[in-house]
DNA sequence: AGCACGCCGACT
DNA sequence: GTCGGCGTGCTC
């Protein structure tokens, strides 16, 4: 008998099936799906593997034996092994990436290898002896840190010498001085959640100010940098949400963490954890927050919708829809009753909403509904509570799962129905490895189960509705809003003049009007502004240069303290120091934080002005503007902590505030009987970016805005603010049509060949030296082109570039990338998949044709990513 | 990625 | 001879 294993963690030129013979004694326990211990390489070191077939036969010449099973029975059944190889192929990625993305990593039992010193201390000591001559000097050096630890890895070692430690290891594993072990970490239930708290030696700013001076390694600063804005913001000290906040993988902080513990800097507690945070008990808990489920009685025109997409559920055949309906037309009754039928038919669902709507109230609907056979699946959940919720819905204890992105691979083994509400959001594509889009995912499971996909949406993606246009998709369509609930007035003001007209704040004069009406009748606004901070950026007064972060591209962002010690006097002359003293310059990408400089860092001047206006200042100037309106802010910097998103729109539904000012967030979420207006202060914002959805995008965020405004009983308005008054986009908006919306949009993609109408993939390469990395690139460009003319010469495509990246630098890395318009086919992928390993294979040295390099920095990577959610 | 092998220059 | 840096090639 023999197997087809996947061994993890090969790079992706590597990455293939091999054959393995199975011995006897295995051979029941190999199969399919399982975790095998296998020996691989030269040096037969034990790698874990996944089962991905079994047949008779004879081993091949050189084959080797499976060394182990491991856990008891496959973690994967055949839908979920299909599903990582589809995966693989399909975004170019390797098996164990994929793998980890389709299983909690907890799940999966993994091999360890450490070495050990030998304990025969006596052999020991004459082995030393005939270590000689200078690899003596280094083993010496090498014993003295091992010499007392019972157990330790190579990279251990590494860190804390600088020569390759490889040859001297291998010389005392020779001699026997050392042995190696390998050792299984079994899948673990992961009770134990560990948190990270500042010691008492980081009692104020300066002491923070003098640890980051004293730290040189990177990771510690990230991880110490995210410990401090927990402290400040009052959010989650959980290990793994700290490693997220700093961008580190779990080892990376683990190590951060243990570092900065040994410098007295942080204390780490562990406590164990609630598994299931949303469980009936605990809604009914806080049943204040949450709203009655909307009565499962259908209109006429909800009912027909429904019938429409049952006749695709009880069709037997795999079926994709598109759910369009205008905002307020009810499409939850529609996906409500779709699931019902589901699980009426003993099949489950999947329900994916994006990040910001999936909040207490959401899951609420669904819990009133379907009790405890829910499972929910976000990201902030610990890898523990990740695990339990999967395994619940393996068991088959849960059968409707709703979730963010990652909920696409829900384990469900009869699955019905795929719900992916608000299918336009860009939140459905992951940007990390394996760059997946959950469309995809869903269609793939879809036909592998004979399920509905149902994308729901009132401002579908013009690729979406495209599809739903040509007969790809089915199109089922909810046009009226029910309740009797009227579309709300739109208003375009024109902001151009405010400033001439003395207006400095971001509030105009028609916006300012409606908020005091407002509160005269007792009724409250939403305002929406698109970004976050205080100032967008601070620039020198006489020679005009902002201030840049020193490790990326982009200018720092000015944060604010506490929004309340910034609230002071713009009379007292003392103003601008203040700002200086209580705010901190922010890098948004690599989280780089500076003091305000004294001087200008270029010509010496020392007056700053601070330009532009996020969320913060928005809501300093509102309040000086009008002292009697409670503001509430809700944008990334207030929702940090673990209730703080709740907590605020529950504050704002009892009526603690009049206004409610946020990002993106505010525009999610349920209806607020009380709000009359709702107030866009930069409309013109998101259609600058250079990105051909900025449109779509900007359409699809205005009507979600304009949509939160009045309700039956409150006449609503809606004040869009813009530069731009002539905007085609924004007028589309504000009349709340699509459809002609659409239409234009069609035109210009058909016209500019964009999707639709073709695919985009984004081969990005990056590197610290930025010389080599331009050979590089160029050689990349050219290899493009023999490819396309030789071998490939079958596909089309346009190569656009090489550019450097939008944002060119990111923690000292530079990034170069082509852009390729094509049509994403097996042929296509079959193209990118054999130019990532050629260039793997043959590393970027060979592959500049031999062009010598100097440096050592000289590491190039590459990565694709097909239909990136940015262009 | 990780590991082994082989070549070459430097040093004993 | 011996050592170690570095490039190359392979993984059933």
């Amino acid at each position: 008998m023999i197997a087809e294993i996947y061994v993890l963690d090969v790079p992706f030129h590597a990455d293939r099936a091999y054959t393995y013979y199975i011995p006897q004694t295995l051979e029941d326990s190999v199969v399919p799906g399982s975790v095998a211990e296998v020996p691989f390489g030269r040096g037969n070191r034990r790698m874990t593997g996944i089962v991905t077939a079994v047949r008779d036969g004879e081993a091949p010449e050189g084959s080797k034996p499976v060394a182990a099973i491991v856990g008891d029975g496959p973690v994967l059944d055949g839908e979920l092994l299909g599903l990582c190889l589809f995966v693989k192929e399909y975004t170019l990625s390797t098996f164990g990436d994929a793998l980890r993305t389709v299983v909690p990593p907890n799940a999966l039992s993994k091999i360890v290898t450490y070495y050990r010193v030998n304990a025969d201390t006596d052999a020991v000591k004459s082995a030393m002896q005939a270590l000689k001559g200078a690899v003596g000097e280094r083993g010496r050096l090498v014993w003295s840190l091992i010499e007392h630890r019972q157990r330790f890895t190579r990279q251990a070692v590494q860190a804390e010498v600088d020569f390759d430690c490889t040859k001297t290891l291998s010389a005392m594993l020779d001699l026997g001085i050392i042995e190696k072990c390998t050792e299984v970490k079994r899948s673990s239930a992961g009770l134990i959640r560990r948190t990270y708290s500042p010691s008492s030696a980081l009692a104020d700013g300066d002491a923070w100010d003098a640890a980051f001076a004293g730290i040189t390694g990177r990771n510690q600063r990230k991880l110490l940098d995210a410990l401090r804005h927990a402290a400040e913001e009052g959010s989650s000290r959980e290990e793994s949400a700290l490693y997220e906040a700093a961008g580190l993988t779990q080892a990376a902080g683990h190590n951060a963490a243990k570092a900065l513990a040994e410098k007295g800097l942080l204390v780490a507690a562990e406590e164990t954890d609630y598994r299931n945070p949303f469980t009936v008990e605990s809604l009914l808990a806080e049943a204040g927050t949450v709203e009655e489920t909307p009565k499962p009685v259908l209109t006429d025109e909800q009912a027909r919708a429904y019938r429409e997409i049952e006749e695709l559920l009880t069709g037997g055949e795999p079926a994709a829809a598109l759910l369009y309906g205008v905002t307020g037309s009810g499409k939850t009754n529609v996906i409500l009753a779709a699931i019902d039928r589901v699980l009426a038919d003993g099949r489950g669902a999947i329900m994916l909403v994006p990040e910001i709507a999936l909040t207490p109230q959401t899951v609420g609907i669904f819990l009133r509904r379907y009790g405890d056979r829910i499972a929910v699946i976000h990201s902030g959940l610990s890898a523990g509570e990740r695990f339990d919720a999967w395994r619940r819905i393996r068991e088959g204890l849960a059968d409707v799962v709703i979730g963010t992105r990652s909920a696409v691979f829900a384990p469900l083994s009869n699955l019905g129905l795929i719900v992916i509400d608000e299918e336009q959001e860009y939140t459905y594509k992951s940007d990390a490895d394996p760059k997946y889009h959950a469309h995809d995912i869903a269609r793939w499971r879809c036909r592998e189960h004979g399920a509905v996909m149902l994308l729901s949406s009132a401002t579908p993606s013009v690729t979406s509705y495209y599809k739903a246009k040509t007969g790809v998709y089915r199109l089922v369509e909810l046009k009226e809003r029910y309740n009797g609930a009227a579309l709300p007035a739109v208003e375009i003001y024109d902001m151009r003049g405010e400033t001439a007209r003395g207006n400095l704040s971001p509030v105009g004069a028609r916006l300012a009007e409606k908020l005091r009406e407002d509160k005269a009748a007792g009724h409250q606004a939403i305002l929406f502004l698109n970004r976050r901070g205080y100032n967008n950026y601070v620039a020198c007064k006489s020679c005009g240069r902002s201030i840049k972060c020193p490790n990326c591209s982009v200018t720092l962002t000015y944060h604010a303290y506490r929004s309340r010690l910034a609230r002071i006097d713009k009379t007292d002359e003392r103003y601008e120091e203040n700002r200086r003293e209580n705010g901190t310059l922010i890098c948004h990408l690599c989280g780089h934080r500076e003091k305000v400089p004294e001087k200008c860092p270029a010509c010496g001047h020392e007056h700053f002005m601070f330009m532009g206006a996020g969320t913060q200042k928005a809501e300093d100037d509102i309040v000086s503007m009008f002292p009697d309106l409670n503001v509430l802010r809700m944008d990334y910097d207030t929702t940090q902590s673990k209730f703080a998103h709740e907590e605020i729109l529950a504050q704002f539904r009892r009526g603690e505030a009049d206004v409610l000012l946020g990002t993106q967030m505010v525009t999610k979420g349920h209806d607020f009987p009380r709000v009359a207006t709702v107030g866009v202060l930069n409309a013109d914002g998101s259609l600058a970016v250079d990105d051909y959805r900025a449109a779509e995008r900007t359409f699809a965020m205005l009507t979600q805005v304009i949509g939160r405004a009045g309700r039956a009983d409150v006449p609503g308005t809606a004040v869009i603010q813009t530069y731009d008054p002539g905007n085609e986009v924004i007028r589309l908006a504000a009349e709340q049509n699509y459809e002609k919306f659409y239409e234009g949009e069609i035109k210009l993609r058909k016209s500019l060949t964009f999707p639709p109408f073709c695919d985009i993939a984004v081969i990005t390469l990056s590197g610290e030296d930025e010389g080599y990395l331009g050979l590089v690139t160029t050689r990349m460009y050219e290899r493009v082109i023999e490819l396309t003319r030789l071998d490939f010469r079958d596909i089309p495509l346009v190569l656009y570039g090489p550019f450097e990246a939008p944002i060119y630098r990111v923690q000292n890395t530079c990034r170069m990338r082509l852009v390729l318009k094509c049509r994403l086919t097996k042929r296509t992928r079959a193209f990118l998949a054999e130019l990532l390993t050629e260039f793997g294979k043959s590393g970027p040295s060979r592959f500049t044709g031999g062009m010598v390099q100097t440096r050592s920095a000289r590491r190039v990577t590459v990565s694709v990513d097909l239909n990136p959610s940015t262009v």
